[in-house]
DNA sequence: ATTAATGTTCAGAA
DNA sequence: TTTCTGAACATTAA
């Protein structure tokens, strides 16, 4: 479920507690589930990281990364239901990982918790952190990008703006959810092509991205009906309740109160949005 | 029993 | 070349 508000509250959640501490553990947690996928294996991860010390912890658009003091880093995805977490899991059956993390007499734990197990833990070494992150693989991060590069990115595709927000090489952070919301507050209709859009429809759209992603993170992200997303201490976050379209079929538009939300599938995912606010333009 | 779920990636077709 | 569709990954809950 983590989109880029909640990959940014895990990391603020665990950084201060984890930052300067060496990794005395690694492990697999029992689990009666399926392994999630990490590489390279746990044996060859234990020997590059026992005894490092996590200098920074830090997010790309949904990853959370952990840098090692030898240059290697932990990129942690949690994709669907991925959790970071210090304490107190929804559920022991969950668990996937654990570091042990020691300072001095003090040591703690932080785990990798994922109900579903599409997530991925990858170690690499600073040299490979290119190809993983680079260009190639992700856009800029939502936060970084500025107007002048949104606008030519999307002046580069036909695909609906909906689906070129997913585009992770596109722009990197936002998912499902967000983009609903992000063309709700820019009123542009989720099917418009992205090369159509007007000038001042992108600028609309720089200005809501920045609004809806900044105030989610304020509010610790969206823990939808499911409960899955906690934060690094297994609280709700509360963005949910902000919502304007996203979940809300048939519901009244907040903003114009006349309408009722439309539910779409674009891609394959569900998209919500208000058919009187959201019209696509006449541009040619 | 069926369906959908905050994500990513791949194969194959249009 | 770009875009679209379906499926796969694994698990749960409505």
């Amino acid at each position: 479920m983590p989109e880029l508000p909640e990959v940014e509250t895990m990391v603020r959640g665990i950084r201060e507690s984890v930052e300067g501490r060496l990794i005395s553990g690694f492990q697999e947690c029992p689990c009666p589930c399926k392994p999630i996928a990490m590489t390279p294996g746990i044996k060859a991860i234990r020997t590059r990281v026992l005894n490092q010390k996590i200098i920074a912890v830090r997010r790309l658009a949904k990853r959370v990364i952990l840098d090692l003091e030898n240059s290697d880093s932990f990129v942690i995805e949690p994709r669907m239901t991925g959790l970071m977490l210090l304490s107190d899991p929804p559920d022991t059956g969950h668990l996937r990982l654990e570091w042990l993390l020691q300072k001095g007499r003090s040591k703690i734990s932080l785990w990798f918790w994922d109900r579903r197990g599409l997530g991925t833990v990858r170690l690499f070494r600073k040299s490979e952190l290119e190809t993983a992150l680079g260009p190639l693989k992700l856009g800029p991060d939502a936060l970084a990008i500025s107007v002048k590069e949104l606008k030519q990115r999307c002046s580069e595709t036909s695909r609906a703006i909906k689906v070129a927000l997913l585009d992770q090489k596109m722009i990197a952070g936002i998912g499902n959810l967000y983009a609903s919301e992000i063309l709700h507050l820019s009123r542009i209709h989720p099917e418009q092509a992205a090369n159509r859009l007007t000038d001042s429809e992108v600028q609309e759209m720089h200005k809501a991205l920045n609004r809806i992603l900044k105030t989610a993170i304020r509010y610790e992200g969206s823990t939808l009906g499911d409960g899955t997303y906690r934060n690094a201490l297994n609280q709700s976050g509360s963005y949910q309740n902000q919502h304007q379209v996203y979940g809300r079929e048939g519901k009244g538009c907040p903003a114009c109160k006349g309408a009722s939300i439309i539910r779409m599938v674009q891609a394959q995912r569900s998209t919500f949005y208000c058919p009187c606010c959201q019209v696509k333009n006449d541009r040619i």
